[in-house]
DNA sequence: AATAGAAACGGACCATGGTCCGTTTGGGCT
DNA sequence: AGCCCAAACGGACCATGGTCCGTTTCTATT
């Protein structure tokens, strides 16, 4: 029978068994090296596994879907992103001012976005990741609304900051449009001061 | 030989022979009527070829893919909407101040997305479609805040405006944050006049 | 060490989007 | 009317994402 004593320590779900440990890891490496190698849209899943050294089936065990493992090797780029934006040096990291942290906030997010561009489409809404990685900038946002004393709906309000910084609208902007970045920057900044800025001044 | 007086004339590409404008009528309204009864994505394209009573080279050789094809069944919807805003009674169409026009804006884009939601989607970026249904709601956006005398980069205000209305954004407020729409709506309006308000009042 | 059963594995199999090419058709020209 | 050929057609074929299930491997328990 189970240890009585480690059964209400028993937070989340079982841990994976080792050799399906080693095969996440496998994979996620293989893949990064495909997509590294070929582009995002040329890595099939057939080759993921071959690379891998496993059969198919485990791909789609372990990630459910294509969509989820572009999903998961997003997740470890945007990781180092968000621990310099957690604990990194100013003005992007704790330490400036916020309204000077919103604004390196958003020339970061914008530059980092563009960059993960195409494992973010490839991504597309798989499972709570992506969920995750949105929930994360939005607490941020709010946050750094709140210490500016910012009236209204907050929640609202950071969508609104977020939402012209996704792939698609800043596709059309720098791509289909030929906006400069310089230009697409400047105007988030100045976006964000029109939030900001309280409305008897 | 060709008539040499409409030769000049001939401003686009030639017309489409009889029988091809005919499959392309047939298999619009075929994918209409599945998408109709089964859901935009339960649709496949052979179904919406053997409907029609073609055969499904005819289908992608008319529409490209299948987000071409829902891309213009998409079109259909979205006309009859740009037309209310064009030329239909204010506040949404011409008649009624800007400023008016544009909150009536908002909240009606923000319904209509959500009813295409899922061909949105599916039309994801298919060829010039999806940048044309931007481009209206830009223009349009960019023209009141003209009428509004809103100072700045006019393009990319519009932008900051028609951003949190894109269907992926909506679906995370209203969906897995479980706001209710009037929130939503509000925000927008929200965001509408603090991006409105000129600075020095 | 032996055992049992849950979990993971692999690769054949299926569904569907998309391509290709030999055949048919429409419509301008004589 | 008859000819011609560009355009359109159709459906076999291919690539790839995703599923299924019989087999193998791990690990807790005795």
């Amino acid at each position: 029978m189970s240890d009585p004593v480690l059964l209400p320590l028993l937070g989340g779900p079982p841990p994976e068994r080792r050799d399906a440990a080693r095969n996440r890891e496998a994979l996620l490496v293989a893949a990064q090296e495909l997509v590294d190698s070929c582009g995002v849209d040329h890595v099939t899943m057939e080759a993921v596994a071959a690379r891998a050294g496993v059969g198919k089936g485990t791909v789609f065990r372990r990630f459910e879907s294509r969509e989820g493992l572009m999903a998961a090797l997003l997740d470890r780029s945007e990781t180092v992103w968000q621990a310099a934006v957690i604990s990194g040096p100013p003005p992007l990291g704790p330490g400036a001012d916020p309204m000077e942290r919103l604004l390196a906030f958003g020339r970061s997010r914008l530059t980092t976005t563009m960059r993960h561009a195409e494992l973010i489409r490839a991504a597309g809404r798989a499972g709570s990741r992506s969920y995750a990685a949105w929930s994360f900038t939005a607490m941020h946002v709010r946050y750094l609304l709140g210490e500016l004393h910012v009236a209204g709906d907050l929640p609202i309000l950071a969508t609104a900051l977020l939402a012209p910084l996704e792939v698609p609208v800043l596709e059309q902007q720098l791509s289909v449009e030929a906006f400069p970045l310089e230009r697409v920057a400047a105007g988030w900044e100045d976006l964000a001061r029109r939030v900001v800025r309280p409305p008897g001044a």
